[in-house]
DNA sequence: ACAACAGTTGAACAATCATTCAATCGTTGA
DNA sequence: TCAACGATTGAATGATTGTTCAACTGTTGT
């Protein structure tokens, strides 16, 4: 039997089995994290932003920072985070290091935000 | 002519006219502001566990404190932020406040998230 | 009317995070 | 070799954010 102070409802003969159920069919907390960490990467608007420019052909670091008006330290930064997430991938040429899409999800993903958006 | 401590490329006969163009090419920044905003809503794994369950069906607070461990009130914050996002609404009855997801495109943004995971 | 309970709310606290600043690395051209 | 530049990095700072706690609202049953 429940104690009184936990956060349970007190029609247990309503929602006792319901609550069971659904306990036993939620995932993982694993992919719970993994998923939700997902998430935050795009949750910036610096990091949206960069995903933009990049989605539209390779290019440099100092290029990403004048189009955003930002340092090329503050792109850096989070290019290491899109770096990380295996969102971005990269080409170093000279003193150049060039950035690109790293994968097709990524637009689909914000498509489909768009849409929701737009409503 | 730009100067020296701007963040800035050099190779201006090379690069000019390409951030010139996609500076042309960027969305409103509104528009990254929502996107970033929308995706900032998932990047909390409270919440996305919150939705998990919402969508196994009509439930009330309570159940889904009980099924997360949490308490009603940090549940109650989250449901609040994710009711000002127009992902879930409600219905009262009673004493109960019983939630269920208010739209088909949460479903299908956190497949895609999960497609890109599974990787 | 009152006690019990589902749910909400605001303030406070701790943790997380993006940007800045300064220092550094690696490459290029003189 | 040396100066200039593209890029990265770590520490520090300020802002944002999730949870806790306590107080509160509204409803139900006695």
């Amino acid at each position: 039997m429940a104690k009184c102070d936990l956060p349970i409802c007190h029609d247990r003969e309503v929602h006792g089995d319901v609550v069971e159920r659904i306990k036993g069919e939620m995932p993982d907390s694993s992919v719970l994290y993994e998923l939700s960490d997902f998430f935050k990467i795009f949750g910036d608007s610096t990091r949206v932003s960069i995903l933009f420019v990049i989605d539209r052909g390779e290019i440099c670091v100092c290029d990403i920072a004048e189009i955003l008006g930002m340092t090329k330290s503050a792109v850096s930064h989070q290019l290491k985070i899109l770096r990380q997430s295996k969102l971005i991938s990269y080409r170093k040429s000279g003193k150049n290091v060039f950035y690109s899409l790293a994968d097709d999800h990524v637009k689909d993903i914000i498509e489909k935000a768009l849409e929701h958006i737009k409503e």
